[in-house]
DNA sequence: ATGCTTTTAACAAACGTTTGTTTCTTGGCA
DNA sequence: TGCCAAGAAACAAACGTTTGTTAAAAGCAT
């Protein structure tokens, strides 16, 4: 096994040290609650020093909504897109979102719930981006439905909303270090939901 | 001296109305994000003013999460340690847990995710009712499994925390004027739920 | 000495909260 | 009915602190 795993940002430097703080701190305690002194504290400098490296907190937010998203899609897209069964993609693509939250839980939560604190130039972006994926699993669920894979009856609307939410909220409790891979977690997970929706 | 905690009553009073805005502010901005400004400018007076109903800004949180974790747990709790079978039970649970929500979605917000801003004095507390409410669907859950009715093979805790995690994202999209009744929403997220776990 | 980075110090604005006073409403008593 | 005390509520202003951010000076490598 590896004995260092670099599940942070990519590249190091004060920079990457300073999102990967601001990461955990937005995470834990929100944007709003997270002052610029908390952060000089977490990567251990005097606030003013923070500003050689970033141009402001809102632009903290942004890079780090606007990756997270990014990792989502790059992720879990190509699956949507595919060439097997809905049935096998839409399997592929909760492990994918799983893995990418395992990865870290902390980004994830800043994608899932931060994002209202963007301001009106960055927030239209991040709003079409979320939507981009959520988008990928509603046409996955409509061609499951139309190839008769899927239940008929079922409201697609919703059942969208029931997985999209029960992945939305994983960042809540799974841990990168738990007895079970993020893969174990996500194949159990589609497991689960998929036979909520199959016919 | 100690403050006595009263109880959230709908409609009179200017307390009321107070609760009232904080509860759509924290939700919609979060508690963080709200100033005591914001919320005097949202019940149409000035800042100081709001002290003579209030005994603090946590004091606001503190009661609106007391309150809405009470709301789940009285609708859901009796259904958990009902006389039907584990089935009809967790499917009763999801249906009251989401007519709950949209009975007023942003209470729900401030239940799920502002609670982390309690003090160290109520803050406990808060964990403690919300496992209580969690307890209640590992016990079906459980109990499910025990009678052969689940899936022996899922993990439960997985299982769980899929159908929580379903049915706390319920705020972020359920609208109560929507087509569909709570009711109605509820009994399709019990079905795609439940058809996940029966054995 | 030339570039980064950090320190130091300070800024204006916004924060939660308290204070003293005014305004509006209400009920008891003549 | 008229008068007035009492209560409730809001106002206006300020408090000490914290907010995000900036500018000038100093440190330190190349």
């Amino acid at each position: 096994m590896m004995a260092d795993v670099q599940r942070l940002e990519t590249g190091n430097g004060p920079r990457a040290a300073i999102l990967n703080a601001a990461m955990q701190l937005f995470g834990k305690q929100g944007y709003t609650g997270t002052s610029i002194r908390d952060l000089a504290t977490e990567v251990g400098v005097l606030p003013g020093s923070l500003y050689a490296h970033i141009q402001s907190k809102e632009a903290l937010l942004v890079e780090i909504v606007a990756d997270g998203i990014h990792r989502f899609i790059t992720a879990v897209e190509p699956h949507a897109h595919g060439a097997g069964s809905p049935v096998d993609r839409l399997r592929a693509m909760i492990v994918a979102h799983v893995e990418v939250v395992a990865e870290n839980p902390e980004r994830s939560l800043v994608v899932f719930h931060q994002w209202r604190f963007l301001g009106e130039s960055s927030l239209p972006a991040a709003i079409e981006r979320r939507q981009v994926y959520e988008g990928c699993f509603i046409k996955v669920m409509e061609e499951g439905v139309g190839q008769g894979l899927f239940k008929p009856e079922i409201n697609q609307r919703i059942a969208v909303f029931t997985i999209l939410g029960a992945l939305n909220w994983t960042p809540e409790w799974l841990s990168p270090d738990g007895r079970l891979s993020a893969q174990e977690v996500g194949s159990l997970m589609a497991e689960t939901l998929l036979r909520g929706v199959l016919a």
